[in-house]
DNA sequence: CTAGGTATTTAGACAACTCTAAAATTGTTT
DNA sequence: AAACAATTTTAGAGTTGTCTAAATACCTAG
């Protein structure tokens, strides 16, 4: 049985290894996780011993099968729990990321699957981003950046890759929701910035670092 | 900031206060949390320390104004999480208790209030015990003991002081529900067995353990 | 190819909470 | 009131996870 801080640092892991294929760095980890390097190295060989992570030292972790296992059951938890959130208590998207955080190391055989059950079965979370199903699979569908499409090009806000109170509320404040349509009018290569309209009323610019952070797919 | 121990700590003390006037003995704590009496003892002089208990060596610890304060605030959440469990996800009342122990030490300043409004705001759990309201009040109703009552008497069944799985479920098996009308028959000196009339229709007979963790109550 | 900088690991210590074993206190019984 | 039992506390140590400071390994620029 693992401990909170076990599932934390599988967590993080996963979510590192979406981007590098090779084995995580200490000092990615303890970033993402407010923690010192120290403690990271310290951990990662505990968790190694426990055969959830393959760890060389100097280079890095992968999670194992058991590892990303554990991993994706905490990030189904995790935002089943921020869509009861929303849509059973009215919370605003930018409140539920520190609840959830909590709300995902209850351990119960049952509670996540009822849990599941009671909110229809949702595909993806406030922000976006696919639910694993009660195997771990993930529905995955191909996003890119908004700041990668050319100018001219058209897509649907899927999802944002920033949870912060700060993001969030921005995002509230210009009206953009999931679901909104954006065309690109616009790139600045001097800072890169991004000319955008949006549902096909309102022109804005987004900064290089807001458009890194918007998730946009073409169909669907 | 409490951790959940200290959440465990005071929720124990509180419980074994409503018997007993006088300070809560180490022994008794450290038999509610399965824990050790030397710990119990360690323990109890940190929480002396942070004005949450009063301690007299070998006397035994009582809560100060702060310490019950947490103490209701942990029992209104378990209580209403335990109501979540039941009417929402379709649990049966003995399923919860564990579930609900972790549930109790999510921290957050809404999510409480908002369940209670998202669950109606319940007066009683599903055990028949009642929810402190945001401030701490306890609408506390009079109730008996089962085998206080005396033969003749009638009275309704509003919860339960015992809620181990075993217990619940022979409750479930003999089909006896919080609101059933309860008759005393008769009473058996001999092992303090009682014997009873369910809803004017079925006649049972307890034990002296299964009747000492009925509640009744007269109105209602 | 080596010097210096960065990333990582080790060593030693601390905080929270637990335990066992031993000492101290209280209480009970005659 | 003395002696035994039961309860409670202390002492010392272990576990998990954290930190700072120092040592080590890696890597890249000149």
């Amino acid at each position: 049985m693992q401990t909170s801080t076990t599932e934390d640092y599988l967590k993080a892991i996963f979510k590192l290894s979406g981007t590098a294929k090779a084995g995580v760095s200490t000092n990615s980890i303890s970033e993402e996780l407010s923690t010192k390097a120290s403690s990271v190295s310290d951990m990662i060989k505990k968790l190694a011993d426990k055969k959830l992570v393959n760890y060389i030292k100097y280079q890095g972790a992968t999670l194992t099968k058991e590892g990303e296992k554990i991993a994706l059951m905490v990030i189904r938890k995790h935002r089943l729990w921020e869509v009861f959130l929303v849509e059973k208590l009215k919370f605003g998207w930018d409140e539920i990321h520190e609840i959830a955080e909590q709300l995902e190391h209850i351990r119960s055989p049952k509670l996540i699957d009822k849990l599941d059950e009671h909110l229809g079965f949702p595909k993806n979370d406030p922000h976006g981003d696919p639910i694993p199903n009660k195997n771990g699979v993930f529905p995955k569908l191909k996003m890119f950046k908004l700041n990668e499409l050319k100018i001219g090009e058209e897509a649907i806000l899927t999802g944002v890759s920033e949870d912060s109170k700060e993001f969030l509320r921005y995002l509230d404040g210009i009206n953009l929701k999931l679901g909104s349509e954006i065309e690109v009018l616009d790139f600045f290569k001097f800072d890169n910035s991004i000319q955008v309209k949006i549902n096909n009323k309102t022109e804005l610019t987004f900064s290089d670092l807001v458009s890194k952070n918007l998730n946009v797919s073409k169909d669907n």
